[in-house]
DNA sequence: GAGTGGTCTAGACCACTAT
DNA sequence: TAGTGGTCTAGACCACTCT
């Protein structure tokens, strides 16, 4: 396990309390300079961790008057906690303890098509991996993925590591760190290959997710489409607005 | 206009500078202590505001070697930026310089459906505004929404302020703050009143976004689910990775 | 080792809320 | 006017990268 930040460790704990119901929708928090005080950390460092809970959606901050839980329903809750865990973990620690499996359709090495070349930021016709993959989850094909990494930033990825991980082969062996990903949601009707890898219906709709994953040196190196079937695709996400100063 | 934070100056200075080509994609960003020393500010603010562009997307910081600009496409980097600027916005607002219309289908007040209650916090039975309106943008239906709003938290709305917006009432007139979003988005097929407002052939996929909105207090004030027609939908995020401190 | 960004502190001062 | 959170600073010290 990795040690915590000071920051991290006070709102992690915070977070456990409101889990366990020590603090519940609607209380408000101790003061600011009552959690100084407790955890031994100075005034900045308290308003960081406070404000990461603000970020996750579990908190609100009013100045002059507090810091109180959200008024969330129990199942709000559950998936906000759930949700903040896995922000930008792969399928497979995200869904850790379930059966999940790749099937590998396609996998090999082309030039780039140019849209590809666009997003990866390579020269037209430069050399990337080309791999397709249906995804199951308890043996239920889910998500049928096609995705474009740049050879040169990955270099030595196998069909071996695309049939279990991919990020953690980037990850453990390379030594890679995947700082963001640019997620972009549509939809549309599958296709009749999606109809079939997906066994859906036919016509049915389908979620559509291009992402591009960044290092963290800022090069995008791999750029995916990602199509869901419909039933169990859901995407979460908390927008928080920021100071807005002198009214 | 409101006066900015600091940081948010700092910010919006690099943002733009970013934007004008003077730091394009892959370069490095003057060193901390150099911003710190143009723009008269101290390690913690210029870090802030720094942390804010990492958060949008647009740039990259490695401790012990620097900071980038993100390698983005022009297109992706466009959209960053707007995105960077429309996030807790109204429809209204996003789209400013178009033409937004509101047709309002149903106006009534009503005791909340069970789900309804639960995510609003509501007593079973509890009044609440049911609006249901068809939302147009120069002219073509883009999305049918369904929107049950708490009647105790927004007194006074009336018919008018559904045609226009209702954002505006609640910030302009009754003075109240909304803090945050929470959303999820689906996918499923329209239903036969879905494919008649929003002119749509037989079976036709549609994204359908659920929105709990939460006002500074931690109250929610709003649960509505909008249906929203496939060609035009597209949902944009940025995740990042946050700090992990001691390997 | 020299140079980068990251964390944390202690405290001054500011902005907002409640009463 | 008392009490809340928010911003900003100056500086100590830490963690990582590069060569």
């Amino acid at each position: 396990m990795i040690a915590l930040l000071k920051y991290q460790a006070i709102a992690e704990d915070l977070r456990q309390k409101i889990e366990d119901g020590v603090y519940r929708a609607n209380d408000q928090l101790p003061l600011s300079s009552e959690l100084e005080a407790q955890y031994g950390a100075s005034k900045m460092t308290v308003k960081r961790a406070l404000d990461y809970l603000v970020q996750q959606g579990l908190i609100v901050r009013r100045r002059g008057s507090g810091t109180f839980v959200k008024s969330l329903d129990a199942s709000s809750l559950d998936k906000l906690i759930q949700h903040s865990r896995t922000q930008l973990l792969g399928m497979s620690s995200a869904y850790r303890g379930h059966d999940i499996k790749s099937r590998v359709l396609a996998f090999e090495i082309v030039p780039a098509p140019d849209p590809v070349a666009a997003r990866l930021r390579l020269e037209p016709g430069s050399f990337v991996y080309h791999i397709v993959r249906v995804r199951s989850l308890d043996g239920q094909p889910r998500s049928f993925e096609r995705s474009y990494m740049t050879l040169e930033l990955i270099p030595g990825l196998r069909e071996e590591h695309a049939r279990h991980s991919i990020f953690s082969y980037i990850r453990d062996v390379l030594k890679l760190h995947i700082q963001s990903v640019h997620r972009l949601v549509k939809v549309r009707c599958a296709t009749p290959q999606e109809e079939g890898e997906l066994r859906l219906p036919n016509g049915s709709p389908v979620a559509v997710v291009h992402e591009t994953y960044y290092l963290d040196n800022g090069q995008p190196f791999n750029y995916s489409i990602t199509t869901h079937e419909p039933d169990h695709f859901a995407l979460e996400t908390v927008l928080v607005d920021g100071p807005s100063a002198k009214r």
